[in-house]
DNA sequence: ACCTGAACACCGTTCAAGT
DNA sequence: ACCTGAACACCGTTCAAGT
């Protein structure tokens, strides 16, 4: 299975190719201007090779979703390594996300596109359930995490589940980022300090969740630049960006 | 101002049954299927006339935008009259955004669409000015309900204040509904009541800011009932909807 | 002043012909 | 088996000609 014969190997290198220059032109130029047009002139292939790699422009945005649910899950496996409590560990995980969202803002936009009816819709299906796969992968890394939470007692709160806070957690995450990066210049995100807008919405919901320490027995602000700190290998390893 | 000339008013009569038009088509195929050539060809006016409305597809979509926002504030409206403690009608305001949501997912959807840059980019300055008046509007109602909570005292908390608050329960909100209506085949979403999704996370997030009386000392779920049967009229009345 | 539709450039997708 | 690029339908945007 793992074996894979000469030609298979080109092949996957040539879509690596393709996705990295896709990658390039939506950084550029916003997911809106990706075209197979634009993809195919600025490769070395063909429009008939073009749509061999990808069953339509739809389904490239899907490859480009996958690479960046791939590399979100890379950065949250340096989060969990952080050194610190539970609920610190949380932390580190949501400081990820967000160091995600702003050296790759539009592969970050690209995730909700491509999850959206009318783009999943002309995704071819092997493309589907490698975007499935991976996204079962994040959600189990933020599934253990409240288990073990809940286990261990740190989260005492007869109506908070794995599911229910688990989902709470990843909404409101997602929901200051999107919100800070698409809407950026809106009075309501402007007027807040970027720095630690992510880390207040998010100590408010764990704080209702009851998760030991509460933000009023521990100091996240210091947790909170202390894990900037252990995530700045991949803040700077990964500015190959030319424009954003 | 506010005598218009009869030019001016068939001018506006025209763009809302075009903005009507493109409702339409967005609700039955997708915001990302609305072409003005498709807006052209079902509508009783030629290419030159559509682009003396629209400067662009962009600014098109950022119409639909205005009309989404503007319709969320009257939703909005209604819910702020529901009668209860300052808490439920902070709910009330949710319910109301998910009902938005709901009945028209794909105007929910366009409102971030037309915030991301590229988008925003090619809107018309005049329909910028509108977008931005529209969203403080909105945030001016989401602010006076914090504001009320912390003079009266229900939120005690030295660390929230009104801006941080606001928008954290914004997020929340959004994140939570952006999340069920595009992503709802996930795992995370699926496995979770749908219907008491959005109060569960709310819920969490305000006991987390100190918000009294706190789901533990309070029947949330009833409310919820009751805003619902509130809210209904809104529900009824505006599902004219061909398609979802 | 406003409306029309031809015109053109660009893009998505297919497929017959070539290796 | 895989690659190529011509071909065609569709779309965004402009603008000369018409009222």
């Amino acid at each position: 299975m793992s074996q894979l014969s000469k030609a298979e190997q080109k092949r996957q290198a040539r879509e690596e190719e393709l996705i990295d220059l896709a990658v390039e032109i939506i950084a550029n130029e916003g997911p809106g201007s990706l075209t197979l047009e634009k993809l195919t002139s600025r490769s070395a292939y063909s429009k008939g090779t073009i749509y061999n790699h990808f069953s339509s422009k739809e389904d490239c945005l899907s490859a480009l979703c996958c690479r960046a649910v791939s590399s979100i899950m890379t950065f949250f496996q340096q989060a969990v390594e952080f050194d610190g409590n539970l609920r610190e560990k949380a932390l580190a995980i949501h400081y990820a996300y967000q160091l995600y969202s702003r050296i790759h803002p539009t592969l970050f936009q690209v995730v909700l596109i491509s999850k959206s009816p009318g783009v999943r819709d002309k995704t071819s299906d092997k493309r589907v359930e490698c975007m499935d796969l991976l996204e079962n992968q994040i959600n189990d890394v933020s599934d253990s995490m409240f288990q073990h939470a809940l286990q261990q007692g740190e989260i005492n709160n007869p109506h908070v589940s794995v599911e229910t806070a688990s989902f709470a957690n990843w909404a409101m995450s997602f929901g200051t980022l999107a919100l800070a990066s698409s809407a950026a210049e809106a009075t309501a995100v402007s007027r807040l300090d970027q720095e630690t807008i992510l880390l207040n919405n998010v100590n408010l919901l764990l704080d209702g969740m009851g998760w030991s320490p509460l933000s009023s027995e521990w100091d996240y602000c210091d947790s909170w630049k202390r894990i900037a700190e252990h995530l700045k290998p991949l803040a700077t390893h990964h500015t190959n960006n030319t424009h954003d």
